[in-house]
DNA sequence: AAACTATATGCATAGATGCACATATACATG
DNA sequence: CATGTATATGTGCATCTATGCATATAGTTT
């Protein structure tokens, strides 16, 4: 049961909701996360890590960086149609059209990109 | 977006799972979760609200009582097989099990069965 | 190895959440 | 209509959560 109430509290989570969105297009390294959401590194890290240890996500380093991406076969062997349902219920929501535009123009430039100040 | 984010803030607390649980086996009034889980009048009328809310349980009044149950037609029109989801990840847990059993015994006898102190 | 860079994490804080307790509400019954 | 009963809800409190800020960590480059 514990594993079932992190997994849906890893899901009800605004930012967190967004992040799979954007991972839904492609493998992200925290810094293209920070860009596409708008938001701080730390919020970015914290957020990607609380969905890794749910079990949504896989994780794989690359020099410096992180790239996180959905881990498609770990959600499938338990609940199948999550991702539709999650893709559902985002679809038509103006903050999520706007960070996959972002996502568009996201680099690999490192968290120099910080907001200025708090969101 | 705000609506799935209730629907994974209701499925992230042991409460709501374990009254989700009862109800599988059947509807309830009130006071028959209070008894199932031996939880306090408050507390299982708030978390059958949240669930409601929510959008997983449907409710119709008999005379004082409340009787709830799950709502499988909202349920199988969002996310078809979240109740299979939530089966397995509850199965082999023993409050859950527990829980049950008790709700064999429970009555319709009103909130006088209240514990006798906090759990 | 020293400087640099991308990410993770300790800490403090504001806000959210879950609960018990007491009380209100709504319906029932004498 | 007064009393009783099942459920809902206001309130206060303890706990949890998400975040920013500062810093640690780990890998890279010169």
């Amino acid at each position: 049961m514990r594993e079932l109430i992190k997994a849906f509290k890893a899901l009800s989570d605004e930012t967190r909701l967004r992040i799979l969105n954007i991972l839904l297009a492609r493998e992200c390294c925290v810094c293209e996360v920070m860009q596409s959401l708008d938001i701080s590194q730390s919020r970015a890290s914290r957020n990607l890590g609380a969905l890794y240890d749910a079990g949504f996500l896989k994780m794989r380093k690359d020099g410096l960086w992180s790239l996180y991406s959905i881990d498609t076969e770990a959600i499938l062997s338990c609940c199948p149609d999550l991702v539709e349902v999650v893709r559902k219920g985002l679809e038509g929501n103006g903050i999520i059209a706007l960070d996959k535009e972002r996502l568009e123009k996201a680099e690999r430039i490192g968290p120099g990109c910080e907001p200025a100040c708090c969101d």
